[in-house]
RNA sequence: CGGGGCGUAGCGUAGCUUGGUAGCGCGUCUGAAUGGGGUUCAGAAGGUCGUGAGUUCAAAUCUCACCGCCCCGACCA
C-alpha cells in the first residue's frame, strides 16, 4: 500500500476524550474513530490488525477441532425467556421492535441460539463431541462504556460452544479450549495468563479468565508467584487463620455507644474494640428477600462471592429505612444477636466460625453488645467464604504471600454443565437409549478488546509497537525524498515490489514530507520493520533496517531484501 | 441511576468571573525556501460558540431546560 493512496489520519495531538494510552494511540495512529460513545469506526489500518487477530483465532479454533458457523445477531426473545436470562440479563439486553411491534433482542451472547440449534441437530451421543464457534458483533447495553474499545456497546467477539455426552468429555473439551486460548494470545504477542474466575450471569460450574496485566484493567487478580495460584479477586481465597477463640465465657453485655456508627469509631478510645474483634452486620436484599451477612470488622464483603454462594441473582444493600424496619435499628448499630425475624437468613463468613469475645451492634441505636460468641449467641443459617482477599495474605496452597494486580480480561472459558441444554431441551440418546441433556461449555474472546490490550501492553513514548503477527503492515519503506526516478525512489519502488511479491505486507511512505514527519508517523503507527532510504546511506550503497523500538542496522542494497525477509519470517 | 467535569473551525484550546467586532496553535489550500526526527516565511479558506427558550439595546459570556461527551461511583453501615 502506498501511503498517499491510503487513509491513515494520524494525529499529533491527543483527542480530549481519551484517557488511557491504548485508547489515545488507537485514535492518534488512525486505527479507529469514534462515531459516538461506545461505538467506533474501524479505519483501514485498524481493520487490518483486527483481521489478523481474527485469523489467528480461526486457525487455532480450527486446529482444536471447532467448527465455524455464523448466527444471527437479532434473536427472538422467547428463547431468552426459556433460558431465564430474559430476566437475569435484562440490564444488558438491547431490545428492538419490528413494524408489527414484535420485540426482538440484539444478542449479547449466543448460548440460547446455539442450544436451540443443538436441540434440533444433535440427537445422539455418536454426534459428540461438537464445538461450534463464530466471530461476530455483539451488543450489550453497558452501564458505562469506557476506554474506547475496552468496554463498548457493540464489539466483536469470538464465541464457541461445546456439546458433550459426558462430564469427562466436557472437561476434555474445556481443556482443549484452555490450551487453544493460551496459544492464541501468545501468537498475538500478548502476555496473557489464566486465572480462576466467577461464572456470573452466564452460569456454570467453573471457569477461567485470560488476563492481560495492565494498570488500566478493570479487574483485579490475586496471584501467588511461588506456586502459580491465580484468581480473580471476585473468586480468590487465601489461607488466613480463623478468628482466634478466647478463654472467656462471660454473658453478652450491652453497652452504650452514642454516635458510634462505624467500625473505625468503635475501634478507638474510649471503646477500643479492635476491628478484628468486631462483627460487621450487613443487611442485603437478595432477590427481594432480606438477609443478613456477617463478616469480621476488618474484612470486606465480596458481593460476587455472596451471589455465587447463595445463588442470588439480584443483590443490593438494604436502605437505612429497610434496616430499621427489619432489625429495629439503623446502620451502625446492627447485629444478629437479638431481634432477628425468624424468616431472615443469616450468612456468615467462615473466618468468624468459632469466634467469641466479639462486639457487634445491639439493634438499638447507640448501643453495642460485647462478649458475643458466634456459636452461642446467634443463629447462622450458613457459613461461606465471603470476604475479599488482600495483598500479602498467605496463599491457600503454599502459604507464600499473595499479590494483587490489575488486569484486562480478554478471554473467558466456562464449563456450563446442563443449565442451557435442560432449559432449551438439547437432549440426546446415550448408548443405552436413555435421553440426557448435553453437557456444555462456552468460550469467549473479546476480539476488539484484545486488539486494544495488545496496544496497551506494547507501546512507548513514540507510539505503538506492534507484535509482527498482528501489525497492520509488517514493513514500512521510508524513502527520504520521493522524486520519481531518483536513486532513492527507484530502490524504494523495487524493494516495495520485491517484498510484495514475496507475500510481505508493505506500506510505502511515498508522501512528499520531511524526514521527521515520516519517522514520527512510522513510530506512531508502530510498523515492526522500517526500511530507511536516504542519500547518506545510499551513497555507501547501504539502506537502513530498523526494528520498531530496537536497533538500527545497515545492509548493502543488494542484501536488503533477504535481510528483511529473514526478519519477517523469524518474527512471524 | 448518583456525583463531578466539559461542549467555541477537522484536532487541541483561549475568551465566560466583569455581556459590546470570536482569537491562538496544529492540520488543510496557494506560493517560496528547506530537506535525516513533527522546518521556516508569506498569503488564504474554514465558526448556526451543542440545542431551545429567557433576561438585555446587545449573549460564546447571565438564567432555565434539554442533548451529547469524559471521569468517578452505583460493595464495604
Amino acid at each position: 500500500m502506498r501511503w498517499t493512496n491510503a487513509l491513515i489520519p494520524t494525529l499529533k495531538e491527543t483527542p480530549a476524550d481519551a484517557e488511557i494510552i491504548s485508547h489515545k494511540l488507537l485514535l492518534r495512529a488512525g486505527l479507529i474513530r469514534k462515531l459516538t460513545g461506545g461505538l467506533y469506526i474501524f479505519l483501514p489500518l485498524g481493520l487490518r490488525s483486527l483481521r489478523k487477530i481474527e485469523q489467528i483465532i480461526r486457525e487455532e479454533m480450527d486446529r482444536a477441532g471447532a467448527l465455524e458457523l455464523l448466527m444471527p445477531a437479532l434473536q427472538p426473545p422467547e428463547i431468552w425467556q426459556q433460558s431465564g436470562r430474559y430476566e437475569t440479563a435484562r440490564d444488558v439486553l438491547f431490545k428492538v421492535r419490528d413494524r408489527s411491534k414484535k420485540e426482538w433482542v440484539l444478542g449479547p451472547t449466543h448460548e440460547e441460539v446455539i442450544t436451540t440449534l443443538a436441540a434440533g441437530e444433535i440427537n445422539s451421543y455418536r454426534q459428540m463431541p461438537k464445538n461450534f464457534y463464530q466471530i461476530q458483533t455483539k451488543f450489550r447495553d453497558e452501564i458505562r462504556p469506557r476506554f474506547g474499545l475496552m468496554r463498548a456497546k457493540e464489539f466483536i467477539m469470538k464465541d464457541a460452544y461445546s456439546f458433550d455426552a459426558t462430564d469427562d468429555g466436557a472437561m476434555a473439551s474445556y481443556q482443549k479450549m484452555y490450551d487453544a486460548y493460551t496459544r492464541i494470545f501468545a501468537r498475538c504477542g500478548l502476555k496473557a495468563f489464566p486465572v480462576e474466575a466467577d461464572t456470573g450471569v452466564i452460569g456454570g460450574s467453573h471457569s477461567h479468565e485470560f488476563m492481560v496485566p495492565a494498570e488500566t484493567g478493570e479487574n483485579e487478580v490475586a496471584f501467588c508467584e511461588a506456586c502459580g495460584y491465580a484468581a480473580n479477586i471476585e473468586k480468590a481465597t487465601s489461607g488466613l487463620p480463623k478468628t482466634a477463640a478466647r478463654e472467656i465465657g462471660a454473658a453478652v453485655e450491652k453497652f452504650a455507644t452514642p454516635g458510634v456508627v462505624t467500625i473505625e469509631a468503635l475501634s478507638k478510645a474510649p471503646y477500643s474494640v479492635p476491628a478484628n474483634r468486631q462483627i460487621k452486620t450487613l443487611v442485603y436484599i437478595a432477590d427481594s428477600k432480606t438477609v443478613l451477612v456477617l463478616i469480621r470488622g476488618d474484612d470486606q464483603l465480596n458481593e460476587t462471592k455472596f451471589m455465587a454462594k447463595t445463588g442470588a441473582v439480584e443483590v443490593r444493600p438494604a436502605t437505612p429505612e429497610e434496616c430499621l424496619g427489619t432489625l429495629g435499628a439503623k446502620p451502625g448499630s446492627l447485629g444478629a444477636v437479638a431481634n432477628v425475624p425468624a424468616d431472615v437468613e443469616v450468612f456468615a463468613d467462615e473466618r468468624l466460625r468459632g469466634a467469641n469475645d466479639m462486639t457487634t451492634g445491639a439493634n438499638e441505636d447507640g448501643f453495642h453488645l460485647k462478649n458475643v460468641s458466634i456459636e452461642r449467641d446467634l443463629k447462622v443459617t450458613q457459613w461461606f467464604d465471603l470476604r475479599t482477599v488482600r495483598a500479602g495474605e498467605p496463599c491457600a496452597k503454599c502459604a507464600k504471600p499473595l499479590k494483587i494486580r490489575r488486569a484486562i480480561e480478554v478471554g473467558h472459558v466456562f464449563k456450563l454443565g446442563t443449565k442451557y441444554s435442560e432449559k432449551l431441551n438439547a437432549v440426546f440418546l446415550d448408548e443405552t437409549g436413555k435421553s440426557n441433556p448435553s453437557v456444555m461449555g462456552c468460550y469467549g474472546i473479546g476480539v476488539t478488546r484484545t486488539l486494544q490490550a495488545v496496544i496497551e501492553q506494547s507501546n512507548d513514548k513514540d507510539g505503538i509497537i506492534w507484535p509482527l503477527a498482528v501489525a497492520p503492515y509488517q514493513v514500512i519503506i521510508t524513502p527520504l525524498g520521493v522524486v520519481a526516478g531518483s536513486p532513492i525512489m527507484t530502490l524504494a519502488e523495487k524493494l516495495y515490489a520485491d517484498l510484495t511479491a514475496q507475500g510481505v505486507e508493505v506500506l510505502l511512505d511515498d508522501r512528499d514530507d520531511r524526514p521527521g514527519v515520516k519517522f514520527k508517523d512510522a513510530d506512531l503507527i508502530g510498523i515492526p520493520i522500517r526500511i530507511g532510504l536516504g542519500e547518506k546511506s545510499l551513497a555507501n550503497g547501504e539502506v537502513e533496517i530498523k526494528r520498531r523500538g530496537g536497533e538500527m542496522t545497515l545492509a548493502k542494497t543488494g542484501e536488503a531484501l533477504a535481510n528483511v525477509l529473514e526478519l519477517v519470517r523469524a518474527g512471524g
